[in-house]
RNA sequence: CGGGGCGUAGCGCAGCUUGGCUAGCGCGCCUGCUUUGGGAGCAGGAGGUCGGGAGUUCGAAUCUCCCCGCCCCGACCA
C-alpha cells in the first residue's frame, strides 16, 4: 500500500491557510505561476469558471441596459495626469511603454530603440481613456446616459502577488457610465452593487455585505465607493466587487459636458464599477476544503463526471455503452436554466487515482458505473460538498440530478453564511477589540478574529490603532440601521457601526 | 521598495560547513506483466549544462563577487 494521506491537500487550512490556498489552486489545475513576473497562466479548468462568471455577469449587465465596447490597452500619460487624485492613486503601480522598436544590440541581444515622444501607460483602469471618448460623444442631454462595459485585461505593477487575488496583470470588466443628473448616477452606482451582490450570493454561493467605503479606502478620484465584502474561511475579508460614484470629478477633468434642456452647459455625472478574476480566488477560499476545490454547481465548468469501471474488454464495452446512455440522459437534464453538463472520463488511469483528481478539481458529482450497477440499472453517486456516497436507481438519478445540484448550491451558501454569522459580532470595548484581532500565537498566527461591528469616528488615532492591529474598516453596511453610539477608539459620538476585519 | 529565507529532474528534498570517482533519494513519468468499486505491486527505463554570469583552483552543486527569480514579514493595493 502506498502512503495514505488523510487529506488530499497538505497543509490543511488549519495548519497553513495561505499555503493551502496555493496548493488547492495547483491541485485543481486552476492556474500556475508563469515565467513572467507577477503574472499567472489560467488553465482550462480555471478558465472555465471565469467563462461562466463572465457569461452570467454579462447577461446581468445587458439586462440592466448596458452594452459592451472596447477601448485601448495603452493610455497616453497625459490622460492619466488630468485627475489629480487618480494619478496619485495609480502612479506607483503603472507599467510604462517608452519605446516602439527593437534593434540588435552590441552583444547579440535586442535593445529598445525608437523612444516615444509621450510614454504610454498600460491601463491600470480605463476611466481616463474612456472619458476622453465620452467627451466627444456627449454634446446634448439626449446623448445620455451612456452605459458601457468592457471586458479587458489591466496591469497594476504589484510587488507581492498571489494567484487570482493579486497579480500584475488581471482580467476584469469595467463598466463606465455617464449621466445627466447626480441622482441618476448615484442610482446606477447602487444598482450595479446590487447586481454584484446578486451574482455573489446566487451564483457564487458567497454571502456578501454591501456597504460604502470610508474616505481612506475610496477609489482614487471617486466621491463614494461602494463594495461587497465577503468572509473567507480564515475569517479575513475579501473585497469582491466595487462600484464608484465619480461625481463630476472626471467629467470636469476631461470635459465631458453637454447642454441640458434649458440650454445650459453642464458637466456629466459618471460612475465606474468592476469585478475581476479575483472572484475565482474568492470562490476557492469560500468553499474549498482540505481535499481541494469545491465549486458551486451553477459556476462549475462541468457538473457530473461519469467514471466507468471494468475489468476486461467485454465489461468495458458493456460499461461504456451504459455510460454513454447515462451521459446522454444527464446532458438532457435541466439545471439552472440550462443543461446539466456531464462527461465520461475514460482515460486509461486507475480508478482511485482518477477519482481523486476529480475530488481535487471540485467536480460537484461523481458517478461510478461498473457491472454491479448495470445489473441493478443503477449508479453509485458521490457528492463533493458533503462527501456523501450512495447507490441509486439510474432513472431516479437522471430525474433528480438538477434538484440535487440546486440543493448543493443552497447548501454551500448556507455553510458560508453560517461561518460568517458565527464569526461576526458587535464589539463595544477597545480591549475586546484588540483581543479579538490578536492571535494567541504571534510567531505563527492561527486563524482568528472575524468581522467586528463597531462604532467609530473619523480620527487619525483610529487609523493608527487599526494599522497596529492590521485591521481595516471594510465598509459601512448599507443595511445597517441608524444607531447612535460612541466610538470605541476615541469616545466621540458615532452615527452607526462599521464592519472591521483583517483583509486581503 | 526595506528586512529575512530559499533556488539541485515535472513536484518535494538530501548533498554544500571541511571543494575530489559517473550528483543522489521519494513521488510523478515511460515500458512489460499482474491488477482495477477510494490514491496498486513487481521488474526494467527515461529525465540534470546543480537559477544565470564572472572569479579562485589541477579540480566548484560546494568557496568569493555580481545579477535574476521565488517565498515569508513590513509599506502599497481589485
Amino acid at each position: 500500500m502506498a502512503e495514505k494521506r488523510k487529506t488530499a491537500i497538505t497543509p490543511t487550512r488549519e495548519q497553513d491557510y495561505p499555503e493551502w490556498y496555493q496548493q488547492v489552486i495547483r491541485a485543481a489545475e486552476l492556474a500556475e505561476i508563469s515565467p513572467v513576473r507577477g503574472c499567472m497562466v489560467i488553465k482550462p479548468w480555471g478558465w472555465g469558471i471565469w467563462e461562466n462568471m463572465q457569461r452570467v455577469l454579462d447577461g446581468m449587465f445587458k439586462a440592466t441596459g448596458h452594452e459592451n465596447a472596447y477601448f485601448p490597452l495603452f493610455i497616453p500619460m497625459s490622460f492619466l495626469e488630468k485627475e489629480a487624485e487618480h494619478v496619485e492613486g495609480f502612479a506607483k503601480e503603472c507599467a510604462v511603454v517608452t519605446h516602439h522598436r527593437l534593434e540588435p544590440g552590441p552583444d547579440g541581444g535586442l535593445v529598445p530603440a525608437g523612444r516615444l515622444e509621450e510614454p504610454l501607460i498600460v491601463r491600470p483602469t480605463s476611466e481616463t481613456i474612456i472619458g476622453a471618448m465620452y467627451a466627444q460623444w456627449v454634446q446634448s442631454y439626449r446623448d445620455l446616459p451612456i452605459l458601457i462595459n468592457q471586458w479587458a485585461n489591466v496591469v497594476r505593477w504589484e510587488l507581492r502577488t498571489r494567484l487570482f487575488l493579486r497579480t500584475a496583470e488581471f482580467l476584469w470588466q469595467e463598466g463606465h457610465t455617464a449621466h445627466a443628473t447626480e441622482q441618476e448616477a448615484r442610482e446606477e452606482t447602487a444598482l450595479m452593487l446590487d447586481v454584484y451582490a446578486d451574482f455573489a450570493e446566487n451564483w457564487m454561493a458567497m454571502p456578501v455585505i454591501k456597504g460604502e467605503k470610508t474616505a481612506g479606502e475610496r477609489f482614487p478620484g471617486a466621491i463614494s465607493t461602494l463594495s461587497i465584502e465577503a468572509m473567507m474561511q480564515d475569517r479575513k475579508a475579501l473585497q469582491a466587487g466595487t462600484s464608484h460614484f465619480l461625481g463630476q470629478n472626471f467629467s470636469k477633468a476631461q470635459e465631458i459636458k453637454f447642454q441640458d434642456q434649458h440650454g445650459q452647459e453642464v458637466y456629466a455625472w459618471t460612475t465606474s464599477w468592476g469585478v475581476s478574476t479575483r472572484l475565482v480566488g474568492a470562490l476557492v477560499m469560500t468553499h474549498s476544503d482540505d481535499d481541494g476545490l469545491i465549486l458551486p454547481p451553477k459556476l462549475a465548468p462541468k457538473h457530473v463526471v461519469v467514471l466507468p469501471i471494468y475489468r476486461n474488454d467485454q465489461e468495458r464495452s458493456d460499461v461504456l455503452a451504459y455510460c454513454n446512455r447515462l451521459a446522454a440522459q444527464l446532458n438532457d437534464a435541466k439545471f439552472s436554466g440550462g443543461a446539466v453538463h456531464a462527461w465520461i472520463d475514460d482515460r486509461d488511469l486507475r480508478g482511485g487515482e482518477k477519482n481523486w483528481q476529480h475530488i481535487k478539481k471540485g467536480v460537484p458529482l461523481r458517478v461510478e458505473v461498473g457491472p454491479r450497477d448495470i445489473a441493478k440499472n443503477g449508479v453509485f453517486l458521490a457528492r463533493r460538498d458533503t462527501s456523501e456516497k450512495r447507490g441509486l436507481d439510474r432513472e431516479e438519478f437522471v430525474q433528480t440530478v438538477g434538484n440535487l445540484l440546486d440543493d448543493m448550491q443552497d447548501g454551500l451558501y448556507r455553510r458560508a453564511l453560517a461561518l460568517r454569522e458565527s464569526n461576526t459580532r458587535p464589539i463595544d470595548d477597545l480591549d475586546d477589540f484588540r483581543q479579538y484581532f490578536t492571535p494567541k500565537n504571534e510567531e505563527r498566527p492561527e486563524i482568528h478574529g472575524g468581522f467586528a461591528l463597531c462604532h467609530w469616528a473619523e480620527d487619525p488615532a483610529v487609523d493608527q490603532i487599526l494599522k497596529d492591529l492590521k485591521v481595516t474598516i471594510r465598509c459601512i453596511p448599507s443595511a445597517a440601521e441608524a444607531e447612535p453610539g460612541t466610538c470605541i477608539f476615541t469616545g466621540k459620538p458615532s452615527a452607526g457601526r462599521a464592519v472591521f476585519a483583517k483583509a486581503y
